[in-house]
Formats: structure tokens, sequence, C-alpha cells
RNA sequence: GCCGACGUAGCUCAGCGGCAGAGCAACUGUUUCGUAAACAGUAGGUCCCCGGUUCAAAUCCGGGCGUCGGCUCCA
């Protein structure tokens, strides 16, 4: 049964929005998974089995044991699991009626609760491995010697079924591959991964630093971060003015009330701090900018002639996590978002979301950001005590998505319940080096809040109308979309956005005059440029620049100042040779202003 | 928050009951060099915190905090 867990929306968009037959690996993986378990039996005759499905690169097996599994265990597993491949019994397929399969696996809880949830019809399969028998749609390999080379990689706790109120079990982690150069790859893969995990870039650049005494999910950006961030907000307050954005500042904190109005204290309490006390009247840290946004609308009488009006800020919000799932920069408590509110008439939506996903495209084309999907995410009509609104409103909303989406040609997945309370979202999804996967981006269609708020606009006939409402924040937060850049490009940031665009080498101390000139021409010309004037060799001050992984190095000695000129060497290691120094200002300057 | 692993110099890590260590970085001196690491020296520690065991604890035990990997949740 271990492979008929429903598929995450995660494994969805992964595999593009369809369900794909098993796959042979997959098969093969999966058939691992039944080889790993029967290893712990035999070593756990108590062991309770939940399930064991192929995932993306391996597999896992979540069981329920008497102690708890450390990677001091993994040695025996994988030995008792190459002795079980070695003695080659096959995979035995049984089909069994309902009151069988509930009797064969009565010791066996998890199993009990899978088979009382198949539908009437199912056919009930089991697979019978040397001694280990498992209920399991299949299919599998004929034996255990077509597995092939195998290695535990982890092991955590999971909830049963995802449910953190049900019995924790615990999840072994495993990977198999069809020969042993593709697992020696794969391995490989994850170590240079690792290289780029941003928390270490981050510190090897001195980006940005998460202190301890400060508190944990609380990011400061240090001045070369800092750089990088504040030339992204600019390049985005333009992008953005030009779209036809007004931008504002509004605090950080506001009254209970303005959230109780809202419906987010009511629904997003889990992920607000507690009030803040300020004479008799309670405040809280905003968990969103929304409704600081729609009270400057309400500032004033809006005629449908304003309409669309698209405010916007680089708003900062606060967000209770557990201290568990706090990550560097891509999980953090207070982050900013390059939020926007849309207010327009119902008929301008599906235009209006036309324009967030062209903006969208725009900004990422613009920071070479490539590796994404879009995902709608939708309402579960099923859970309605999570949602607000009625059918009729979540249709429009869910409808002027996909629309949109449609209409310019853009592929998506869809995923059921994954919308916000208030309405449906576009998400923007992307993997981290390690494969796992956030939203980068969510964009939503809201009628909920016009409503909660009795926003108006005046029409052309005089009469009083509701606006609809776009959410919208291309980049997400700051953050976290700084995380998802700084690994796309392992720290060698476009030229337009790197902290230090050129570092001038001096061969020896005599040079020092003339790189001061040098430096002095590019800043003169918004360059960020640096001088390596220690006393060090030109060697060492390369590979420096190199690690910092600065675009342009540019060394002088007595030729190039001879000739009033600079000998370029680019990251990629490629040497330009000596250049006029109104060259190298040509060349810097371009890429900086073509967003190179 | 839950399960597991890990916390030693600014960074990366060794040491695992008996004097606190290495490389890189920093600092000082020498070297003035042509495209990825010159040489020598100096300094740097609450071994995460609190408690316990022991003649003796970085090391063993208990509790706490933090980080990392999962789970749940999410920008």
């Amino acid at each position: 049964m271990s492979t008929q867990s429903k598929p995450s929306a995660e494994q969805m968009a992964y595999h593009g929005g369809e369900m794909e037959q098993d796959s042979p690996l997959d098969t093969m993986r999966h058939s691992a998974a039944h080889i790993m378990a029967a290893a712990v039996l035999e070593m756990f005759p108590d062991a309770r089995f939940a399930i064991g499905p192929a995932i993306e690169n391996g597999y896992y097996y979540d069981f329920e044991l008497p102690r708890s599994l450390t990677p001091d265990d993994f040695p025996e597993i994988e030995e008792r699991m190459a002795r079980l491949r070695k003695a080659d019994n096959p995979f035995e397929r049984a089909e069994l009626s309902r009151s069988e399969a509930l009797e064969a696996f009565g010791d066996q809880p998890y199993k009990v609760e899978i088979i009382n949830d198949l539908p009437e019809d199912a056919t009930i399969s089991v697979y019978k491995q040397a001694h280990f028998t498992d209920l399991c749609r299949g299919p599998h390999v004929p034996s255990a010697g077509q597995v092939g080379p195998f290695k535990l990689l982890s092991v955590a706790a999971a909830y049963w079924r995802g449910d953190e109120k049900r019995p924790q079990l615990q999840r072994l982690y495993g990977t198999a591959w069809a020969t042993q150069q593709e697992l020696d790859d794969y391995l490989w893969r994850l170590e240079e991964a690792k290289k780029r995990d941003h928390r270490r870039i981050g510190k090897d650049l001195d980006l940005f630093m998460v202190s301890e005494q400060i508190g944990g999910g609380l990011v400061t950006w240090l001045p070369k971060g800092a750089t990088i961030r504040r030339e992204l907000e600019n390049f985005i307050i333009k992008a953005e003015e030009r779209g036809g954005y007004k931008h504002l500042y509004s605090p950080h904190i506001a009254k209970i009330e303005l959230y109780m109005t809202s419906g987010h204290w009511q629904h997003y309490r889990d992920s607000m701090y507690s009030p803040i006390k300020v004479e008799e009247e309670q405040y809280i840290l905003r968990p969103m900018n929304c409704p600081h946004h729609i009270m400057a609308y309400k500032n004033s009488l809006h005629s449908y002639r304003e309409l669309p009006l698209r405010l916007a800020e680089l708003g900062t919000v606060y967000r209770y996590e557990k201290s568990g799932e706090l990550t560097g920069m891509s999980r953090v408590r207070g982050f900013t978002i390059n939020d926007a509110h849309i207010f327009c008439r119902p008929d301008q939506l599906r235009e209006e979301f036309v324009r967030v996903v062209e903006l969208i495209q725009e900004l990422y084309q613009a920071v070479g950001f490539r590796d994404y999907v879009y995902r709608v995410s939708l309402r579960d009509p099923a859970d309605t005590e999570k949602y607000v609104g009625g059918d009729e409103m979540w249709q429009l909303a869910e409808n002027a998505i996909r629309e949109a989406l449609d209409s310019i040609g853009a592929e998506y997945v869809e995923a059921v319940g994954e919308a916000a309370f208030y309405g449906p979202k576009l998400d923007i999804m992307v993997r981290d080096v390690l494969g796992r996967e956030f939203a980068a981006s969510t964009n939503q269609v809201d009628l909920y809040l016009p409503e909660r708020f009795e926003l108006e606009y005046v029409d052309a006939d005089g009469s009083r109308q509701r606006p609809a409402m776009i959410h919208r924040a291309p980049i997400g937060s700051l953050e976290r979309f700084f995380a998802f850049l700084t690994e796309q490009h392992a720290g060698a940031f476009p030229v337009w956005l790197s902290p230090v665009q050129a570092v001038v080498i001096p061969i020896a101390d005599r040079h020092a005059g003339y790189a001061e000139e040098v430096a002095t021409r590019l800043r003169e010309a918004d360059v960020r440029v640096e001088v390596d004037a220690r006393s060090e060799r030109m060697n060492s001050k390369i590979r420096d620049a190199q690690m910092q992984k600065v675009p342009y190095m540019l060394v002088v000695g007595d030729r190039e100042a001879e000739a009033g000129a600079a000998s370029v060497r680019l990251r990629s290691g490629e040497d330009l040779k000596a250049q006029p120094m109104d060259e190298v200002i040509r060349m810097v300057t371009e890429d900086i202003r073509e967003h190179r």
C-alpha cells in the first residue's frame, strides 16, 4: 500500500502536474524500501510499518520502533539489506479479500487503517519479500537482486499521515540508483549543492548574519548583502512605477481591531505574535500589509476613473514560525515583502492579473532567475472551516487567475487546498540547493477583504460599487528571494548586483598611486570599486578576489601605469589583457546598465 | 513545537577522562612580485550554558539554549 499515498502538491509540481506512471527507477526504489523494511524487521521483530514510497532521488519507509534509530544503525541495516539483495528472493504478489487482509495485518494498526480507508471495490494486494510481507499496490522488481546500489541517508521523525496530533514515526531515508556510478554522482551532487547553500555563501561573502543574541529568524543584512538588497529594491520600485504602481510607507504595528476587521486575528492567529499593550490599547506586529494598504485606499473617496489603483510597499512583516522551522534567510520571523494591493473593478481583474504575471517575468529575467514553476493554489471545497466567503466568490476569483495564465500561455499546476483563507493564489515555486520547495512569490485575487472593509468606488452613474483586490508579491520576501538568488548564482551575482564590482590590484606597492587613480575614475562612473593595496603578491590578491566572486579584477603595474590602462581579468578566469581606461569603464558600466 | 545529530579560536575542523590543538583569517616584520595561496614571527579560548559523577571533565551523566536534517506549517 506504500505507493498509494496521495501525492503532495510538491510532488505534483515536480512531475509537471500529472501523476506519472511509476518509472522503472521508481519501482526499483520502492522495492529498495521494502528490502529496507525487511532488514528493519529482522532487527526489530515488533516493528510496526506505515508507508514506504519512492520519492525523488530515493525512497523512505516510516516505522514505529521500540527505540530511536541513529545513523550508527545504518551500517547494520545496510549490511542486512545487502544480504537480502544477494539472497535474491522474488517479490511475490498475492491478492487478498478485505477480511483476509484485515486478518493478516491484525497486529499492524497503520496497515489496518489503510485497508479500512480503501474504496469498497479496491483490489487489495500484498507483496512478499523473503520473510517480509507488506500491504502494497506494487509494482516491484521481480526479485531482490534487481535492486540497484543503495545508501541510507538520514533518519527523521514524521507524523503518521502528516498530522501532528497523531503518533510520531521514524522515517528512514535512502537513495538507490541503477548503477554505482549514478549513486556516486548523486552523492557528489549533494556535496556540491552544500557549497552553494546561501547560508554557507552568506558567511563566506559577509552578506548577512543571524545572531543568537538578537534572536533566531531575525536577519541582519551586512553591508555587502545590504548593497545587493538596495539595488534590488531600487530596481523593483522603478519597474513598479513604470507599471503604474504608487509606493507608500506604513507602520509595522497596528491596533488589533484592524486585524479583527480583516479576519487575520480569527484565521491567521497561529502565525501572529502576542499583542503589545500600549496605554490600554492592544497593538500587534503586523503579519501582513493588506489592512494597511486598505486603510490607505479608504483615506479618500475613489472614482472608477482612478481604478486600477495600485498601492505598493516594501512592507516589513513579522510572523511567528516554530523554532524548528527557521532556516537562514529562506524561513525567518521578520521579513520584507515586495508587496502591493491592486484595487480594481471586477471586470479588470483578469487584465490586471496578466500584468502581474508579466511583471514577475520581467523581474525574474533581470536577475537571472530561471528555475521556477507556476502553481495555482485553490480552495479545498471539502474543508469549509478553513476558508471564508461563498462558492460564487471563489469561483470568480479562481477563474480570473486561470484565465489570466491561459491568455498568456503560461503553464501551471493546480494545488487543491493551498489557497489563502480569503482567496486563491498564484504561487511561484522554486527549489533550494537541497531540492526543498518554497513559494518565492504569491499573488492572490481577493473579493473578501473589500467586503469586510466595505470598500467602495463611485461608478460612472454615480452609484457606489465594491472594488475587487489583487494581493501580489512578485519576488515574495526579499529575504527568501535573496536566498534563492544567492544559490542560483552560487554567490557570483550579476555585475549590477555585485557588492564589489571591481577590485584594482596593484602589482607592487609603487603602483598604489596609479591604482587609486583607476579606482577614482571608476567611482566617478558609479562603479563599486575597491583597491587591494596590501603588500601581498598579485597572485594572492587575485585568489582572494576570485573567492569573493568579484566580477572584474583590474591588474595594474608599470605597463598599465605607462599606458593609462588596466589589465582586465574576469572571474571566469578569462584574461582580456591590457585595456585603455575608457574601454574598461565602458565595459563595466555597460554590464551594470544592461543588468548583466 | 516534535524526532535525531551536532555546538572547541573570526572561519573550517582535530582532540573524546590527565598541560587546549592545526590550517586559514587577524596582527608584526621581511619580500615588491605579471593573472587562483611568498616567508618568518606574534596574538587569539567561559571547549554553548547550568548542574552532577570523579583525585581529575572539552571528554562521562542530567537539564537548558542554539544550529543542522526531517515532520507539521509557510513568503
